[in-house]
DNA sequence: TAAAATTATGTGTTCGAGCACATTTTTGTG
DNA sequence: CACAAAAATGTGCTCGAACACATAATTTTA
């Protein structure tokens, strides 16, 4: 017969118990913790020696109920009313000020116009002025970037950034997908749906050279190119919005035989719409990002694969790494790279879904 | 000139806030909220009022640390040292751990042969004995687990579940995959690369009635090529693992126009072994989940695709929904269908790098 | 109407960590 | 040795919710 009383195990030990065992009190206890000094060699000794003989894990739970300060938080991203693209990022600031509904913290999201760096600006200064004890934000415009990132920092303000990185060691995490592997993943599957030929790797939008995104997505996809034994071709080429229909018209009548496009954005459904229109049928699609219109072409072949860059997600990791830091003191990494999900058709509906299917 | 002092929001409201604002005592603040009675008409309402009024919403640290209970938490799963598929859910059982290191969780795992009814039974009686506040299995055996559930319910022990799901009504939570969902993708991906021809759905392995994830991704293939205009046929097969050569060598001479084999199971690599072999380049290779053997032949290109069944993110999140509910009464969805992943050579990395770089 | 029973309300302690402050012990100096 | 200064140690309160227990107000009963 056995007992199990074993499992039932004690509660965790408090300072208090390691006074007790050290034969101290618990503010020597707690000075030996903290390094806060004033404590004879003899007690170090002692009290350290029954922290790393039991383990000790401070209750943060006790910890947090003291330090009873509301925790103000910037979210400064682009305006989600101009690009679809930035709508699940409201989506995700929603589920974290629900998740932490009974903690104290405050979020206030500023949305500045993603082409206009006066905007960015203008609501830069407004965070400022806020003074929050951290900014969350996607770092559009790199020059004006690094300035309020630095001005930020020298405030003590914690700053954390998602969607696109930039090089700043005063940052304290960022969230993102390595876009160079996004642009070899287009190639990988482009591969394997076309087996040789040649692939547009396409920019749509004004203003490429502050798209970084483009560029390393494009390098990924040639770097596939050269390092594998694939029969595939690439060029690159940009495009406006305002002109696409003309401008991609001309380039395919130039370039008959691209079989495949890859759109390294969330403008797919633009091209989508084109092939749809001019019946293009051998022309295969990639392309970035669930939005409706993209969805939409998926669901009807004209759009072979998205991948999935979940600003929803980011943004919610970059929020909780912040909160967990104020909160319970949780260490956080530098860089969190989320997985590259490829979507097509059938598994789209297994992101797209509410988690949370109540009885 | 602004001022943003708005935003520097005052703590959030405590009973103590609410007993004034009401103009009673704490301990009544308390009886209406937690509905314990004895409270006059006249308090009740003002209460009612005020806290509807503020939306008031309890500080859980607060809570929690006066609850200061030890968790107990069973994990029952498939012994990962005989099987490579439930490795990573030590990996995730390991996460937990450290991640809630600093509360009175025990979590305790145990392990059976996941073939062997006997060892099962066991095992869960096993668990009875330890009476935890909480066990997380993975129903292997239907009837045996329905039987199993029930009397842990019946000492109100709350039961979830992950991998698999089994109807009963009992089930705190489930965690796991749609898994016709699943055999559609499969469909779609072989739709794409292949344009037509037949494919084998195949089952490795001894006992398949018992395995109903088999069934569910094989009537999701299969429904794939009814509902759309592809040009793809199947045929199902199952074999077993040890004789696996002959049967599979025996069944692809008599059905030469196999252009692809689907996988059902984590069994892939070897399938991808054989065809590595024999040299079969013309077939293409689609399976489930990221054990080594599997990464290196998806790598090489014998495997182009895996489905990524994330067993280690069930099992985490699969914990992390019962200790939430222990913890901060958090209310979780009776099940959490996780994204099906597809996964090639170049989105691998993404998926297996640790998330965490610290500095 | 007074005492008893019932109901309503208020008070005080607990949880564990953290920190200010009080007290004790040790060391240094004339 | 006395006494001050410094170092070491101990004590007690706080955070917010929960709950046991004490007290007050009201109703019932003799």
């Amino acid at each position: 017969m056995f007992f199990y009383y074993i499992y039932h195990m004690r509660k965790k030990y408090t300072i208090k118990d390691i006074a007790e065992l050290a034969g101290v009190s618990k503010g020597t206890v707690d000075r030996v913790i903290h390094k806060r000094g004033k404590v004879s060699e003899k007690a170090l000794i002692d009290v350290t020696r029954i922290l790393e003989e039991i383990d000790y894990k401070p209750n943060l739970i006790a910890r947090n109920l003291k330090n009873n300060k509301v925790y103000s938080i910037c979210v400064l991203i682009p305006d989600y009313h101009l690009d679809d693209y930035w709508l699940s990022c409201k989506e995700g600031i929603e589920s974290v000020k629900q998740e932490f509904a009974s903690f104290d913290i405050q979020i206030k999201t500023l949305l500045y116009h993603s082409k206009d760096v006066n905007s960015f600006l203008q609501k830069s200064n407004e965070v400022l002025a806020l003074k929050p004890d951290a900014v969350l934000m996607v770092p559009s415009f790199q020059k004006e970037s690094e300035t309020i990132i630095n001005l930020l920092a020298n405030q003590d303000i914690v700053v954390s950034i998602f969607n696109n990185n930039i090089p700043n060691n005063k940052i304290f995490n960022f969230v993102g997908q390595d876009l160079i592997k996004s642009g070899r993943i287009a190639a990988k599957l482009f591969d394997l749906i076309l087996g040789n030929g040649k692939v547009a790797i396409l920019y749509i939008g004004a203003n490429f050279k502050n798209a970084t995104y483009f560029h390393e997505k494009d390098q990924g996809f040639k770097e596939y190119i050269k390092q594998t034994d694939t029969a595939l071709s690439s060029v690159t080429q940009t495009f406006s919005s305002e002109n696409l229909e003309l401008e991609l018209t001309n380039f395919l009548s130039q370039n008959p035989d691209v079989k495949g496009i890859f759109v390294t954005n969330s403008k797919t459904y633009m091209v989508a719409k084109l092939i749809k229109k001019h019946n293009l049928k051998d022309i295969k699609l990639i392309g970035y990002d669930l939005l409706e219109e993209n969805i939409t072409y998926l669901k009807n072949n004209t759009i072979q694969f998205l991948i999935h860059q979940n600003a929803k997600h980011q943004i919610h990791l970059g929020l909780t790494n912040l909160i967990e830091y104020f909160m319970f003191s949780k260490k956080t990494p530098k860089r969190n790279l989320l997985p590259i999900n490829i979507i097509n058709s059938e598994n789209l509906s297994s992101y797209t879904q509410k988690e949370t299917i109540y009885e």
